[in-house]
DNA sequence: CGCGGTCTTGAGGTTCCTCAAACCTGGTGG
DNA sequence: CCACCAGGTTTGAGGAACCTCAAGACCGCG
């Protein structure tokens, strides 16, 4: 920890050294190349382009403070936001072989962003699970490897939860689903206290990214208020029921099983 | 090619064979290991379950032939599609260190199903783009390693497309986007012939996987009937007008860009 | 011939959308 | 200090998209 009195309150030191640390035992070294890697961050506004889509190799970044997103724009202006990217995530991390049209990453707000090329060099993702290196044992590795494997299939499941929402459920139950989710994975940076954190998005960008209008987003919004499931200051947000939202959305976070 | 005069016409040789080597170029050891692997497939009945939703070690599968999906349940019954499956496309290749709610996999068909976990044993995952292997050459490696990793990459691209699809397109944009997108896989496993290829699922597999009811999605392939854009008899579809259709949808395909 | 599964049609209701305007809040400049 | 502005939230009203319920038609199959 540093010595200076730096009075930064949003700051729990290191999020993607949390993260990753939350999905696999990291060595020693590991954590140093870590910190080593995000020790310089870069502070960047917000509506800012990280990705551009279709970028075979983007590059490696860690978002570290702020919230962004990956998202796909149609012809006509429609914006569908595909993933919501917190502190403590990874941006472009897997290159490809012909361009795919993954979706732009942006940034929702202001942000503090490291590039981590190394990463991408220093790491054989053979360690990850499908890999001989450790097939014998019968589980997936360790270390940095098998975290960031981990990472990524995690990444997955919440591809997978947000088809389901879109596809499945009304604008009460999605916004519940997705404020249980978030509330998730901040929490695994430990950027929640008593079920409130820090909510920075317009109704606008939650619209966008639970497939709804702003007008019927903000209407729902105040429903949920007023069912007491939810209370909003500013611009952070308290979950005053998390069972029962759990419930209401049919919440099967990535811990329960 | 065998020698054998079976006239099953709808067997083209080894979808998985053709999917893979579209991604990589593979060596004839690759090749080898694949039929070999994929020598003696299994028929599995429609309805059949291959994967459990949350089982953290899935066996490693192929489908050959036949449509499966991967799909999730509400608790009230009901049901959302995250992805349909086709012939050639990999089945619970990636392990994880925790079970994650992704769903279950199911045959939507009769389906001739192969079990390959020597894929998993056989296979270093290292060897793909984020890998030090090649990272010299700055190019993702070849071979099968570098094709199924950018399998894997492809199957995201289907996720984020299917969110896109449910998020901010109507019933019509939908189905659309839907039928181009099938084309377009089932080309790469040589099953398409004058935009016309099988299609073998009921409309209420269609409106799960689209997030729609039965009842609008039946209206919504009338229409698109009546448009012109599609024509279907028995359990095959074809694509009358591609151009038109991905103007309405907006599609971009995996291969432009 | 009857039967189950699928497709189709009709009618009425709900959810969600669009348009438009008002409001609120924090910041800026006169 | 106040007028003004921009961005965001809130409200109202009407309409479009989509849903549910229910029944009928079709079709392959035993």
């Amino acid at each position: 920890m540093p010595a200076e009195p730096l009075a930064r309150s949003p700051a729990p030191p290191d999020a993607v050294l949390r993260r990753l640390s939350g999905y696999a035992p990291l060595s020693p070294d590991d954590e140093a190349l870590l910190r080593r890697i995000t020790a310089r961050p870069v502070p960047v506004p917000a509506r800012t382009e990280l990705v551009r889509d279709g970028e075979a190799t983007p590059r490696p970044q860690v978002l570290l403070e702020g919230w962004a997103c990956r998202q796909r724009l149609l012809a006509d202006g429609r914006r569908q936001i595909v993933v919501v990217l917190l502190p403590g995530d990874l941006i472009g991390l897997s290159q490809r072989r012909r361009p795919l049209p993954f979706g732009s990453v942006a940034t929702l707000t202001t942000a503090q962003v490291c590039e981590v090329g190394p990463l991408r060099d220093c790491v054989s993702w053979g360690d990850g699970p499908p890999g001989t290196s450790l097939s014998g044992t019968g589980l997936p590795g360790s270390g940095l490897a098998a975290a960031l494997w981990q990472a990524r299939e995690t990444e997955e499941l919440w591809l997978v939860n947000q088809v389901v929402r879109l596809g499945r459920q009304t604008a009460y139950e999605r916004v519940a689903h997705f404020l249980l989710e978030l509330r998730e994975r901040l929490a695994a940076v430990d950027r929640v206290q008593d079920e409130r954190f820090s909510f920075p998005i317009t109704q606008e960008v939650l619209a966008d990214a639970l497939g709804l209008s702003v007008v019927h987003m903000n209407r729902t919004m105040q429903q949920l208020r007023r069912d007491g499931l939810i209370e909003q200051r500013a611009t952070a947000i308290t979950l005053r029921d998390v069972p029962a939202l759990a419930s209401i959305a049919d919440y099967t976070g990535a811990r329960t099983f």
